[in-house]
DNA sequence: CTGAAAGCGCTTACAG
DNA sequence: CTGAAAGCGCTTACAG
């Protein structure tokens, strides 16, 4: 059996009480009682239980994390730098890879529930999954929830903004936009409706093509076939996703396309693997680790009671300006 | 308040105990009882606190994963397939991205314990973190850690011979071998053994060399370059990491290299990621979903005391052929 | 400076 | 078929 604080107590021959207030460090106790408890805490090799103590102080210093797949890139560079700063901050991180599914989302969120997380930081996309009767503090990515849940997102009409008239200022005449899944309110949708104001105000017309999913990449090569098949003039891309991007690129190249003289493509996300292995890639960076770092701070500052508002932050982007956007002048 | 047992029975009229019964469905209950709790939780929107159940019976469901960082697409992978096996099973994963450190592996470790997680699967390399008194189920991928510890690994000596014999295959001369810091005890090791091993049976000298660390790239670009420097008339290269393909890759083009015609490379990883962006990379593909199913499912035997033996599981790689190794006649 | 007692929210023998 | 009591391992008023 696991020694608890009542062994640790005999052995160094004081009460319960006492070990467990130099466990805590709370009120006075003589250093001649600590050093017999550190000692006997070594001697039968005592490790607390933090169940019981979450238990009776209701703080688990767990946060949970519902993010679709930490295979994606953006993902496991967001997943990564919350786990970090969470771990900076004495909290530690329940994974939950809902892929997108709204059924899993919600098991997920029960489960978190049960296990008394502190709060959580949640990527979905599907809004009904939250009741009412919401108790825990949470900070939802990219998407609003629920008026009692933080947002914390980067600013996508920006990042669609900037996309766009990069092609433009490249010289790009037919530009086409590749999003993902029409049906879902994702993030993304915002960088579609600044694709299309940029168009219209540079007077010319916008035209989208949806994947199935962002994330599945085979799928999506049968509507990036379609795109070159019913636009063999297109000279410039916009996707609404690096990987998409690499993937529509690596189509046009069968094709005969150079790029970017035949064509330019600028993808998103700028996440620091893709820019480190496709660095001619054009992109537009999210701040993950701000996005992290807001996302954590927020959590914890209503965790903490310190702060009562609920808020909305929202990150710049930036450009990536890569070989894939060079003026073929 | 959160509602609690008591709150339930209240309101059903019933005792705890029996509130508890339902619960876990546990006992006979008649079926008008039954439903007047179910409606009673229902009423209150009670929530069970897994925290007291576990810290009765001894059981979280809660598994821990070391990791280095999910931002490198292996492990990215392999947390998200480790997530999922352990989801469907009903366990829960709590995140830990070591980044390599042993201060902070051992951190978690005892964080782990704390916890009171019913196993722990980790990817480390060093060995000296595991105390004797070691007490939970542990499973440790791809590298032994103690004699109490599962391994699960994919067959690194293969995957290096397979890498080396393909270049070898395809005409090359002068390979050369490029792994990670040579101080750490990584399975990549194994592959440079492998590798070794290839070129005396061919009769040729092996060399390799060593970046800092595989992970940041950036600190590993000048090795590469005193790679070309030194030996300008390779015309072979295995790297013991995608990543690190790629950025030897990019760097011979940028030299002038012609790749496959002057220099053939073959990386080691092949995740779904970088096969998909990156195909036209020749690879060792490790299986990863397979590393994940058994690390899980050894992990959960131990956890539930069917199989009592320690296990040690190897698993085959596979040569995913690009472009980068065409031959060129 | 230290201890006995009650309680965190649950479960399970033990009675009935 | 149902309930009162004890206990999981810890912590914190309350006494002394």
């Amino acid at each position: 059996m696991k020694p608890k604080i009542e062994d640790v107590a005999k052995v160094a021959g004081v009460s319960p009480t006492t070990v467990s207030r130099v466990l805590n460090d709370r009120g006075y106790i003589s250093s001649k009682t600590k050093e017999k408890v550190f000692a006997a805490m070594k001697e039968i090799n005592y490790v607390p239980n933090d169940l019981a103590r979450s238990l009776y102080n209701k703080r688990t210093y767990l946060i949970g994390v519902i993010v679709p797949s930490t295979n994606h890139p953006f993902f496991g560079e967001l997943v990564d730098s919350i786990e970090k700063m969470c771990n900076d901050r004495g909290y530690k991180v329940l994974l939950c890879n809902s892929l997108q599914e709204a059924e899993k989302e919600k098991k997920y969120w029960d489960m978190l529930r049960r296990n008394q997380v502190d709060g959580v930081i949640v990527v979905t996309y599907n809004r009904g999954l939250i009741d009412k009767n919401q108790q825990f503090p949470a900070v939802a990515i990219d998407h609003y929830l629920s008026e009692n849940i933080h947002v914390v997102s980067s600013d996508n009409f920006q990042g669609g903004e900037l996309a766009s008239k990069e092609l433009l200022d490249v010289g790009c005449k037919n530009i086409i936009h590749i999003n993902g899944d029409v049906n879902l309110e994702t993030p993304a949708n915002e960088r579609q409706y600044a694709y299309e104001k940029v168009m219209h105000d540079a007077g010319r017309k916008p035209l989208t093509y949806h994947v199935p999913n962002v994330a599945y990449l085979e799928s999506n090569i049968d509507v990036i076939k379609q795109l070159f098949q019913e636009n063999p003039d297109v000279d410039g891309i916009f996707a609404s996703d690096d990987l998409l991007a690499i993937r529509t690129l690596q189509h046009a190249k069968s094709l005969g396309y150079r790029i970017p003289e035949d064509l330019k493509i600028i993808g998103y996300d700028g996440t620091g693997l893709i820019r480190s292995i496709y660095p001619e890639l054009s992109t537009i960076v999210q701040p993950t680790y701000q996005i992290a770092e807001n996302a954590v701070e927020t959590l914890i500052e209503e965790i903490d009671g310190t702060s009562q508002e609920i808020k909305e932050k929202t990150l710049s982007v930036s450009l990536w300006k890569g070989k894939t956007t060079r003026a073929s002048s």
